[in-house]
DNA sequence: GGTTGTTGTTTCAGATTTGAAAGAGATAGA
DNA sequence: TCTATCTCTTTCAAATCTGAAACAACAACC
C-alpha cells in the first residue's frame, strides 16, 4: 500500500492540479476572446507554420497534437470550413491527405501569436523568477518521462 | 508589445504545458482502467465525501468543480444512473437540488482512492524532492491568483 | 497477377460539453 | 399583495470528442 500524501505533498499536489487547470481554462478563454480561435486551432496553426512548406500529413499532425485519428479529421475539417487550412491528396501516397496552411490561416496565426504571448507572460512566465523557471523545466522534464 | 520568450522561458513553457497535459491524460487513463471512473466522477465523489452529510447543492458542486450549470446537471445525472449519487430536492429552497453520495458511491471512492494515490505518487509526487515540492507549491499559488 | 495483411483516413453512432433559452421559485420594493 | 427582478437548475440544439467499424490504397508474398 502506498503512503498517503503528507501535508506538504497534498498541498503541492492540490495547488498544482487546480492551478494548472485554471491556467489552461484561462488561456483558452483569452485566446477565444481575443481571436476567435480555440487552443486546438492555435496549436494546429503553430505546428503547420513550423512544418516544411506549411504542410503535414493527417497522421503526422495527429501525432504532434496527441489527437486520435477521428479527432484530427474533425478538427481539420472544421478549420477547412473556416478557411484556415486546406486539404489535398498526398502525392507520394494515395491513401494520404495533407493539411496545408492557407494565407488566411497564416495571417490568423500572426495576429493571434502576440496576444497569446501576452497571456502566457501575464499568467505564468512573468510571475516566475529565473530559479523558479529552472525548477519548472527540471521537474516537468522528469514528469514527462512517465 | 510583449517581449518574445527567450530560450529558457520557451523551454520552461513548452515543457510545462506538454508535460502537464500528458500527466492529465495519464491520470485519466489509469483511473479509468483501474476503476471505471472518470476524473470527473472521482472529483465529484471526493468533493461530496468531504461535504457535511455527504451532500451539496448543484450550484455549490458546480462551483467547486468549475463546471457550467448544464455540465454539472449532465455529470450528476450520469452518476445517478450508475448509482454513485442520488438527487433530492433541497429542503430550504424549492428551486434547489442536492446531490447526495450513496453507499455505492462512497464504496467506489474508497476503492479508487488508493489506486489513484499510487498513480499520483508514481507519476508526480515521488519524482520530486522536498525543495522541488516547495517550489511547485509556491509557483502555482502565485499562478492561481490570475 | 492475385491474395493477404497493413496502414492512413474517414464515417458512424454515441457520449460529453457548451451557451442560450426556458421554467420554477425566491426576494424586494411599490 | 403585486410585480419586477433575481437565482437555481434544467432543457435544448449545436459543437466537439471517442472508439469501433468501414474503406481505400499500399506492400509483401505466392
Amino acid at each position: 500500500m502506498a503512503e498517503p500524501l503528507n501535508d506538504a505533498e497534498a498541498l503541492a499536489w492540490r495547488t498544482f492540479i487546480e492551478s494548472s487547470w485554471a491556467l489552461h481554462t484561462h488561456l483558452e478563454d483569452e485566446l477565444r476572446a481575443d481571436t476567435g480561435l480555440s487552443m486546438n486551432d492555435y496549436h494546429v496553426l503553430v505546428v503547420l507554420s513550423e512544418a516544411p512548406e506549411h504542410r503535414l500529413r493527417m497522421g503526422e499532425l495527429a501525432g504532434r497534437l496527441v489527437f486520435s485519428p477521428s479527432r484530427i479529421t474533425y478538427q481539420i475539417s472544421s478549420m477547412v470550413k473556416r478557411g484556415l487550412v486546406r486539404k489535398q491528396p498526398c502525392p507520394e501516397d494515395g491513401r494520404g491527405q495533407e493539411a496545408v496552411l492557407t494565407a488566411d490561416g497564416l495571417a490568423a496565426l500572426e495576429a493571434a501569436a502576440p496576444m497569446h504571448l501576452v497571456t502566457v507572460r501575464d499568467s505564468f512566465i512573468d510571475r516566475l523568477d529565473p530559479d523558479e523557471l529552472a525548477v519548472i523545466t527540471r521537474v516537468f522534464s522528469k514528469v514527462r518521462k512517465a
